[in-house]
DNA sequence: GTGAAAGCGCTAACAG
DNA sequence: CTGTTAGCGCTTTCAC
């Protein structure tokens, strides 16, 4: 079912030509005498004021005359100047850098977050430096201590469950500092939260509502995931349901986890409707109904749409034999056959929060500010 | 069938707590007199040797005795320091930051590419400060000028179509540049390329050669996406098939915007299948056989994902009446129902290819490096 | 193998 | 509004 066409274009690597190929890169716009790298008092001697009236130019025009802001315009524009931002931030302890922890940039969520979080950010004059911790081999406490290297002025950590020395470096980092996409009990600094707990609660009494008592959970091996898929269970045994299936997969989370997890499941899938109502299959479990469908959870809209997809390949009917419930609100879910239920959680919105905490901190405002960010379920064909 | 149960979790904000919170973290493992961050020379006295020889434990272990960089190192433990890289950077001129400039992570290849990238730099020592040029309303003189001013050793650049300005900032700067999957005439500087007019091309090949003689394209209107989608027309009219529609797709590329198109596309599909063939619907096209069928190449994964659901909603037989192929190869186009043809490319190898031509460049090899990264056609049921 | 002196390019702070 | 002076914290370079 899946052959590959090779239609390589493996040609042989454009033969070398050497580095000079850089230095004489199109014609100079600017003919520079020699290689020396422009730096501000060349601007300044060019414009004829002072290095200091050339940096307020660029950081506080307001502080200096329209004319002489033009010339020393005109003497950037001319040397092709760039300034440098380490010297600066050396000098003055201010990076104009916002570093940001996440685990991944694959959950559309966390995508969305970075993307709003650095909109905001970019907006004041400050640049993101992103770091992907999911993928890392280097412990928590290496990762913050290589970004906090770089003087970030504030710092966005995805999670709050940090170590001690995590939380020493923080500390005397003495930075800003949001967690997010997560709840904590005692916060470094300010949070803007995710209850995960609430959400696999919330799920459990959305399926018990709609008439069902059998429930199964596929979760990732992540914090988070886990938090929510416990919650799930514990709150579907406390309504009375039984839960069929724990079943754990390692993150990352895969639409292929997600086949491989409810293939597993088939058997005690099939078995335990039979054997809770008999129903022929088929027949509609309505809402209110204690319908004989297993309530499926999974902690991600990729694992959700594997275990459907393999569910529909097996003959599984869906929502009537078994109701399925992800997370994340991706575009997929709402594009999948069939559409499925799902929680979405704002990434835009928690982004926006935790830029804005930080702004508003780097501004002076000594507010520790914390927030719960909330969370619905979104109704589909699935359940 | 979207109806949104809003349980939110609402709650007002915790109390604010004052920001004295941050202070009083923890208990200080190592409690510092004042609240003055400990810097390099602080090791030193604790440690009783000079400041550079701090530096060389940290940067040179080598060139140190053993039972000195002990003791150095004890220090560092015991203050908690950590290295002040703005500074570095500023006295060596290098800032062991390497900067990607890409359009997004939302789109597999590009995550692969960063990730890949990013972890073979980091093996050697190397941060990789991540620009998304994609959502931004930035031009992209101004984002290379932004990303130039923190000083990178070197640069990662997708794409290889760039203004004047750019390339003349690019030049100043004096580092290695390497711009990936695009093909550039005129590269900059180094190049991992991906020949995006010889996927359509060969994507029609691919179509031709299966019998099919009517097509149709759905590209985004990005650079890369319309090169292959006019390359494929282009072919396929030369093959002398007919082109019913080449339709342009607002970047970014979406699942609805696969459906919308599609949708679009269906009168002309319908009547088009009906006028040349007459051929009963469900009636198999073989390859060879020069059957009725609409061969549809769509420049993201997503936009087939979403175009397939549509013709399923129509009730267009897949691959019977609409064979369909997309570019990507997201893990989706596997999972689909069915699941289908689409173009591979290892993003992956880009990444490591392009880590490793600037490595090289940085340990000092002068050879100006190209290679042109090959692709493949991933055939599935949909086609 | 270790240390002392002299900046890296910029900005804070204070004059004028 | 503009200029001067003195570093920011580290590494280069050269002594020892």
């Amino acid at each position: 079912m899946e052959g590959a066409i090779d239609s390589s274009q493996s040609r042989p690597p454009v033969k070398p030509q050497g580095a000079v190929q850089l230095q004489r890169a199109s014609q100079p716009l600017h003919p520079r005498q020699g290689r020396r790298p422009v730096k501000l008092s060349d601007v300044a001697a060019v414009a004829g004021v002072a290095p200091m009236t050339v940096s307020r130019v660029l950081n506080a025009p307001e502080r200096v005359t329209a004319a002489t802001a033009q010339r020393v315009r005109a003497a950037i524009e001319q040397l092709g100047y760039v300034p440098n931002l380490v010297a600066g931030g050396l000098s003055s302890r201010r990076t104009r850098m916002v570093a940001a922890i996440v685990p991944t940039m694959a959950h559309p969520m966390f995508a969305e977050l970075v993307q709003n979080f650095t909109d905001v950010l970019r907006a004041q004059g400050y640049e993101v430096m992103l770091s992907l911790s999911g993928y890392d081999t280097m412990s928590e406490a290496a990762l913050v201590r290589a970004v906090l290297s770089r003087r970030p002025d504030a710092l966005l950590l995805a999670g709050a469950r940090h170590d001690a020395p995590t939380r020493q470096m923080l500390a005397d980092a003495a930075i800003p500092v949001v967690e997010v996409f997560d709840v904590a009990r005692r916060p470094i600094d300010m949070l803007v939260g995710v209850d995960h707990a609430a959400v696999g609660t919330a799920v459990a009494a959305y399926f018990r509502a709609k008439g069902h008592s059998l429930f199964a959970v596929f979760a990732a091996s992540d914090t988070r995931a886990r938090l929510r898929g416990e919650a799930f269970a514990q709150a579907a045994r406390r309504g009375g349901g039984t839960v069929l299936a724990e079943t754990v997969i390692p993150a990352p989370s895969t639409i292929a986890a997600g086949r491989t997890a409810l293939r597993a499941l088939l058997p005690v899938l099939t078995q335990a409707v039979l054997t809770q109502a008999g129903a022929p299959s088929g027949t509609q479990a309505g809402p209110g109904a204690n319908g004989p469908a297993v309530a499926l959870f999974c902690s991600s809209d990729l694992v959700a749409f594997g275990a459907l997809a393999e569910a529909r390949a097996n003959g599984v009917a869906v929502p009537e034999r078994l109701a399925v419930c992800g997370f994340g609100d991706f575009e997929l879910s709402a594009a999948s056959e069939p559409p499925f239920t799902t929680v979405s959680v704002e990434g835009a919105r928690i982004g926006r929060h935790a830029a804005t905490f930080l702004l508003d901190r780097l501004d002076g405002v000594e507010d520790v500010r914390r927030v719960q960010v909330p969370f619905r379920i979104v109704e589909r064909a699935s359940s």
